[in-house]
DNA sequence: ATGACGTTCTTTGAACGA
């Protein structure tokens, strides 16, 4: 069978809606992991997607994060939140906070999860360990599925660019979070726990970046970079048929400023 | 053209994003 599958960091479901489901009846994926929701589990707009066939799992606690998975072919097994995911402890709170950052299920064939990594805001930050651990948290708790003979792949915004070749300046993010060694050498961790990075193909230029800012004309300028990434075991990798990052949905007024990356698989 | 930042809420600015 064939399957599509999709990852994208929306900035907010209620805002994107409309484009949210102009996409889904344009591409047409089987499976989609969203990311960056910013509203409640119980604000999500189930209805509305539902009338376009896909059944919703969704994480969300209000204003920010807030992951999601739709599917056309069923859930099983959800998971809300890493078994073991850390949590957040800011300044000025007495307990870590418990963020909506993650969601896992099986669909159909495949297992998913759908993640966003904290952003890590400043090297040194309490926010980039939170964002180091958080990643090595991941790679322990996908390590099984990551060996298994069941296709399975960890979807969505990592915040992190893997090389020099996924930021459109690398001096600009001299000193910066993103680009570090300790973050990039995370996503090589989960690459040796079994996870291939499928990249995917841009449809014009020469880099598959995934976010532009939205400021600067940084989109028409391509000034972008690639954190937005497929992490498949063997048997998803090797289902691969195609992959691209659908920059058409950046483009306008009322986009986010992530654009999906889509992959399509022969199982 | 693809056009100069956007979303949310404890809303009239701040927090967050990357």
């Amino acid at each position: 069978m064939t399957l599509r599958i999709a990852t994208w960091n929306i900035n907010s479901v209620t805002a994107r809606l409309p484009k949210l489901l102009e996409w889904l009846e344009g591409a047409k994926p089987d499976v989609l992991c969203l990311q960056e929701l910013k509203c409640a589990t119980d604000a999500f707009p189930y209805e509305e997607v539902r009338a376009l066939g896909y059944e919703t799992e969704a994480h969300g606690t209000g204003r920010w994060n807030g992951v999601a998975i739709l599917s056309k072919v069923g859930f099983e097994d959800v998971l809300r939140g890493l078994p073991n995911q850390p949590g957040y402890q800011a300044d000025d709170a007495l307990l870590p906070e418990q963020e909506p950052r993650a969601i896992g299920a099986t669909c159909g064939p495949v297992r998913v999860w759908s993640v966003y990594v904290p952003n890590g805001r400043e090297i040194g930050h309490a926010h980039y360990r939170y964002k180091l651990d958080w990643l090595e948290t991941l790679r322990q708790d996908v390590a099984a599925d990551a060996a298994g003979e069941r296709p399975f792949a960890v979807l969505g915004d990592y915040n992190v660019a893997p090389t020099d070749e996924d930021v459109f300046d690398v001096a600009a993010f001299e000193g910066q979070t993103h680009v570090t060694e300790p973050e990039r050498q995370a996503l090589a961790n989960l690459r040796e726990a079994g996870l291939v990075d499928v990249v995917p193909r841009p449809l014009k230029y020469d880099h598959p970046y995934t976010y532009w800012d939205y400021r600067q004309l940084a989109f028409p300028k391509n000034r972008g970079i690639r954190i937005d990434l497929v992490y498949g075991n063997a048997p998803f990798a090797g289902a691969v048929t195609d992959s691209y990052v659908d920059r058409e949905a950046r483009k306008g007024k009322g986009t986010s400023d992530h654009a999906p990356v889509v992959v399509d698989l022969d199982l």
